[in-house]
DNA sequence: AAACAATTTAAACACTTGTTTAAAACAAAA
DNA sequence: TTTTGTTTTAAACAAGTGTTTAAATTGTTT
């Protein structure tokens, strides 16, 4: 009769939360079921299975990381300041949600993951038509001849791997928890300056 | 009596091969006591516990991928070469132990992880002077300024992320596992030119 | 040979895991 | 009020967890 949502979402909600912090393995349907303050069944009443609700948790996290990219792909201004303004976009994505890329590679490292639906997210970035204008830029011989593959790979480990590595830098390095934030936003701009200075060829024959 | 080495040393490496590819929370006594092909109560006759066992894995592991970064640190070759030998004996490193990365960040994530003493470690990196080397060059104008912290970040960013994010860019981008490596050959030079490029400033004032 | 201590084993321990069951509580419709 | 269907609960399930126990096996020393 009445659809109590509140209990479902609830449940989601607490899931997400704990998932992201602890990961598939690392934690229990009852550690869910208590951090939503609800009983241990309803996790399965509402959603089959442990498994089933992570797979829709992480679906959308999925979504949702690779989504931000997109807006930005689809503008008209340079290619170089389009790629300032998405790597601007990614630290600021990240520093809302840290916990996301080493819960997603956490995820894609578990031997029983399950194989996820990336290609229609993909071929929505492909279709912002990104990929041409760098291999055309390259042609043009305003950009460095890097594999696409090579500049996502380089993207990537400079955005995400600050985030997932605050742990290991701070005991490596000593560094106090709190100011970590601080040193994100410097290593923010030294990524931003290395990254397009690496890719984008500057005309210095005058 | 007679001390035999050949059990305790045979779970130990069982238990590094299972912990490497699955983590500490990712596998069961049981589970090693089978790769070892030896009985469940061995590990804990041999080792005091699951955690004892894994703590002494993964301090020898920890040791093992830091002390590789020292070697060339104490040679007296200019700045940006060190740089660039210690890059590529990374990568060399990194292609041997790929699990590596992902298993040591996977850790320092863990709720529970126990704290570890890289400080002993540490302060013979910075044994080897590097580090002043390092400020001396940047007063010099050698040097881009950039924190410490900075250029280690850095530095770990591009060469370990690409190894631990393999399963990801694979199924992100339609990547052949196997030719992946083929991938990485190509990242390093990548990676080597961009970092140096980036940390060294050429002199153009001519 | 017997005695001794180190090693290995199968079995059990208490506990947690994901999931299911069957009864209770609830709200709305008859 | 009785009926009906949904939601919530406590309890149980079988399987797996780390760990311990006590007996069996082994090798070495006397």
């Amino acid at each position: 009769m009445k659809r109590d949502i509140s209990t479902s979402a609830k449940i989601k909600e607490a899931a997400k939360n704990v998932f992201l912090l602890k990961g598939f393995s690392g934690c229990s349907s009852r550690e869910i079921a208590n951090a939503a303050g609800e009983n241990v069944a309803l996790v399965n009443y509402y959603f089959r299975s442990k498994g089933k609700l992570f797979e829709q948790i992480f679906q959308s996290v999925m979504e949702e990381s690779l989504t931000t990219m997109i807006v930005e792909f689809g503008s008209d201004l340079p290619l170089r300041e389009k790629m300032r303004i998405f790597i601007k976009h990614e630290y600021a994505f990240l520093k809302k949600h840290p916990e996301i890329p080493f819960f997603i590679l956490n995820e894609m490292n578990r031997e029983d993951g399950f194989v996820l639906d990336t290609k229609a997210i993909m071929s929505k970035i492909s279709e912002t038509g990104i990929f041409e204008e760098i291999l055309q830029a390259q042609k043009a011989g305003t950009m460095r001849e890097i594999s696409l593959v090579g500049i996502i790979t380089l993207i990537m480990s400079n955005c995400q791997f600050p985030f997932m590595a605050k742990n290991l830098m701070c005991q490596l390095l000593d560094l106090n928890k709190e100011e970590y934030p601080t040193n994100l936003d410097n290593h923010e701009q030294y990524v931003t300056d290395m990254l397009l200075d690496y890719f984008f060829i500057t005309n210095t024959n005058k």
